[in-house]
DNA sequence: CGTGGCCTTGATAAAGTTCAAGAGCCGTGG
DNA sequence: CCACGGCTCTTGAACTTTATCAAGGCCACG
């Protein structure tokens, strides 16, 4: 079955035995979502959580006025909206899809039961949390220690590790999410760009390539040793 | 044994059988710290985890030019680098003590061992870890999308909601330390601590009291609903 | 080839930080 | 008991960084 094998592919579930496996498939809801569609809001009561099988999902706060910061952007594999099951009911944030995307839901009773029976997912659980819990520390200490050129640097280099040309970037997302993801707006990330374009550190190609022309100074940047002037 | 009584007034063991409770006793250490000691720092290796049984220890960030940000201030009852236990190995941030405290240290494996036997720790930790993720994602959207008067307006709200007293506050910490929790620097909070009280919105008594006059003036601050001007 | 969305650029304003200096408070020791 | 020294806290003024407001440009897609 399908199904199974995508259940499989989750690292969540990774150790999990077969029988399982099929027990899971048993109490999910397939979902399918579109790009810009809402999967849920901060406040919203919660019955369960959802894991993304393909596409891409942001999670983010919204203020009164409406500006956005984005907390994470989760892909295939993913867990979302779990915070809500192990304590507090509702959800912390908003999650909405970046692409058209499918997800896994799983009702909350059913999953506890599971985990109480497979100290594996729990483990498994406790290290993704404490691995966001690591990634937050970050962006707090960035966003109340850093100013925005050094967060964008950091970004730049953190694609640059994470994708196939060390030194040719492809933004994964919009200028004006990614603005939002470094906790800034979209005017004060285009100046930074061209700043870091006149100082010779990086070029821009075409809408979403990035060419990182001075990985060093980036990361003298990132480090918050320099100052972009 | 004294041990044990303090042990099962930790949350996080409540629904433990008392052999389990006795098998915890085996393997901890008891370590008392002093006011201003560093209990680890950012990157250290991880050998297990803390838990507060008495005193207050503050989970700080650092900038290099010695600035800090404090993501926490732990009392009684609350476990410490627990992160590093289930993900990473390495300590996330600074630990210090903000008064003589009493810690239990836990050693990884055996506590690993004993989570595999109890799914209800490894609930209780999942619950706690969750928590915390809530808390950095409201500490995050604050950073990011609120001013210095709104956190500080929310912080004097919320300590009335912890207090007995509800509108004759007492800061359990110095206002530098507070500066450094609301991501400010400390000018900048005297600033708007006199404002407030131009404003008529509190009143401070002596080194620590602050008098809230006005909840309702407050609550729109931190709403982000009314400017301090 | 026009239109809408995203991005860029400029001018202006606001918020917060930094630096420097002074005030208040507290424990110590004479 | 008072004076001293060392804190933390406050206040003022200049300066930075970033946001905001307002156009204008560019590209992509119909």
């Amino acid at each position: 079955m399908e199904l199974i094998s995508h259940i499989a592919a989750i690292h969540l579930f990774k150790d999990l035995p077969e029988e399982h496996l099929d027990n899971l498939a048993m109490i999910l809801t397939d979902q399918v979502f579109q790009k810009r569609q809402l999967i849920f809001s901060e406040g919203d009561e919660a019955t369960g959580f959802y894991v993304v099988i393909t596409g891409r999902v942001k999670i983010f706060k919204l203020s009164m006025d409406g500006k956005e910061q984005i907390l994470h952007i989760f892909g295939p594999g993913a867990p979302i909206g779990e915070v809500a099951v192990f304590e507090g009911k509702r959800f912390p944030a908003n999650a909405e899809c970046l692409e058209d995307s499918r997800l896994f839901f799983f009702p909350q009773n059913a999953f506890l039961k599971l985990i109480k029976e497979n100290p594996s997912i729990a483990l498994h659980m406790l290290a993704v949390l404490s691995q966001r819990l690591r990634r937050f520390a970050s962006l707090i200490d960035d966003l109340s220690l850093k100013e925005v050129p050094a967060r964008l640097a950091a970004y730049l280099l953190y694609l640059s590790e994470t994708q196939p040309d060390l030194d040719n970037l492809s933004l994964d997302i919009s200028k004006g999410q990614l603005s939002s993801l470094l906790g800034t707006v979209p005017e004060t990330l285009s100046r930074i760009l061209t700043k870091m374009i006149n100082l010779g550190l990086i070029r821009l190609e075409g809408t979403r390539g990035i060419q990182i022309l001075d990985h060093k100074g980036l990361e003298d940047l990132a480090g918050g040793e320099t100052r972009l002037h």
